[in-house]
DNA sequence: ACGAAATAGGGAAACGTTTTCATCCTCTTG
DNA sequence: CAAGAGGATGAAAACGTTTCCCTATTTCGT
């Protein structure tokens, strides 16, 4: 088979290409008879519009840029599932990539999802500053979710502090008294405000904070915890910086004869599916990932489509509190 | 800031746009003082070339297709990152499509990507036929991931039935009879070799197979142990056509008053990481999604580069037995 | 009944590349 | 020293659309 085009559906119409593509593109003016001849050729060659070539002409490619640090990890996954369904609603595509959490990775795919002609592109969580990535981009129109700027953005996010608070509160009113914070990366926002959400929290209520720096992965809150009971250390409570890390302390501790949570309360960040089947089931502050990266397309869908769009807040979820197994403690 | 063409850095370079194109494409002839110049116009003009523009003339977009039931499905996510990760080492981008396990999205999505000129799809856990996929894409290069066709395909997969074989040969060894299957879709090709082989299995050792039939979800693994439960079947072991099944088993199981692996043996299929820290952790039969992914994007690279291929025997990975503690019993 | 809209369609120029062809040098080589 | 082979470059034609600009008709308000 070779490529059918419009000039093929135009000849089999007896209709000049132009006309065919006003029927198309259902712009201009089109006879009704002249309509149905062109839309049963259309069906009889079984033609297709090329998006690569409509995409030269008129500078839209339908396409948008999926910007996250890692697909494997399930809060991702849930919000690029939200993210592309929106997307093909309203028919665009999107294109995966994965950072890494690596700033430098980051960027190439700027530059490349700049070179493809991507619409827009929707940022998740970076680690890069934002003058960097807008650089990098060019002038194309990004979303950043979960990712305040002090810059005129577009966003979506959810208060990271305050969902830290809400968790070190939770701790200090079921009798924890020595709260370790088991942080994300520093170079990641989201992770550094949870963090702040920790100190302020614990400072508010007379007591020290200490923070541990591990990588958001299941490996690295394992290995801390593992070592920090280890050398000996008490501590009654830990506040972890997501999900992955949390878990990975629940089975440090279960596996060097802590008893969680009766012996250490541990409260995640995130809300992912295995939080609610893991032993015992994980405490953990939710963030509506699947709502979020719907909302973030759409948020960007207004940017491109509606012209005269204002600067508008950035769009704010809450933070929620589930209360599950891992800090059931009896007064 | 406007678009910087290759007429642009022509100008700059002082030299025709075919010579910067030849420099940009390291072909024809290029004289060395020549291409100095047009390469320092280039970086001088932040130069990036139009891969629309170059798509349309050359036919080729540098892009491929990833069709997956559901990348918030940990199997999927970990071959997501797989095939991405082989594909930007190769300059192509992903498209990433959800099925949502089903065939008529499915279709719809692969006519998407024929239009969008992708140079290959790799088609994950298809429950299309194989030929109705092959019409919706035309000619598009394909590379099936875990779905073995009798047609003459490009492939990459495990042999489920011999895994299904292996997981009840090991939960018949360590003593159980009654077992009963947890099944994939009926529609999903590996849910059916996974369902003969357990019932190949069972027949062999002299026991009738029962199969109930779930969706590969957490859920509905979850909601069938506990009906069966409920209604009082007495079994000592269930095979579930995944992990996420298998998973809700087990927390189905465990609500029940059920103690697994004590009174009811659980093995899945696929090992998430969850399978490793949900409790009681999770016997199951690996898959490794990473390589998978890895290896069907190469697969398919090969295809399109290399003109004069051969047709290959599909790429056939090893299931392997995981024992974890949802299957150890005191003999 | 007359001119201005409105409606209907065609022709051709874009869009930013790659690629083919033609041209013009400068060496070899017999 | 003529003939051909390379080497280096430019001009222009693709690629498959959209869109702008025309030219006809028809419809309608006055």
């Amino acid at each position: 088979m070779q490529l059918v085009t419009i000039k093929d559906v135009a000849k089999r119409a007896g209709v000049a290409v132009s006309t065919v593509s006003r029927v198309i593109n259902r712009s201009g003016y089109v006879g009704e008879e002249t309509r149905r001849k062109v839309q049963s050729a259309m069906r009889e060659l079984n033609f297709q519009p090329n998006r690569i070539a409509r995409g030269l002409v008129s500078r839209q490619t339908s396409t948008i840029g999926l910007l996250i640090p890692d697909v494997a990890n399930p809060f991702f996954a849930e919000l690029a599932r939200g993210v592309e369904d929106a997307a093909i609603a309203r028919g665009y595509s999107v294109l995966l990539c994965n950072s890494d959490w690596n700033a430098v990775r980051e960027q190439m795919y700027m530059h490349l999802l700049h070179g493809r002609w991507v619409d827009g592109i929707v940022v998740v969580g970076s680690r890069s500053e934002v003058v960097a990535i807008r650089e990098a981009a060019d002038e194309t129109p990004m979303v950043l979710v979960d990712r305040r700027s002090s810059d005129f953005e577009w966003a979506v996010w959810t208060d990271n502090h305050l969902g830290a608070v809400m968790a070190v509160r939770h701790l200090l009113e079921i009798g924890c008294r020595d709260i370790i914070h088991l942080a994300g990366p520093a170079d990641s926002p989201s992770a550094q405000e949870r963090r702040r959400g920790y100190e302020d929290a614990m400072r508010a209520a007379g007591f020290a904070p200490i923070s541990l720096e591990g990588d958001f992965r299941y490996a690295s809150g394992f290995s801390l915890i593992s070592e920090l009971i280890a050398a000996g250390r008490t501590l009654d409570a830990i506040f972890a910086g997501n999900d992955l890390m949390a878990i990975g302390a629940i089975q440090a501790a279960t596996r060097m004869g802590v008893d969680v949570p009766r012996d250490l309360a541990i409260v995640g960040y995130d809300n992912i599916p295995s939080a609610h089947y893991v032993s015992p089931s994980l405490t953990t502050i939710e963030q509506p990932a699947y709502e979020m990266g719907k909302t973030s397309f759409e948020l960007l869908y207004e940017l491109l489509t509606n012209e005269e769009l204002d600067y508008q807040q950035p769009i704010k979820f809450e933070p929620k509190l589930i209360v599950r197994e891992s800090s059931h403690r009896p007064i």
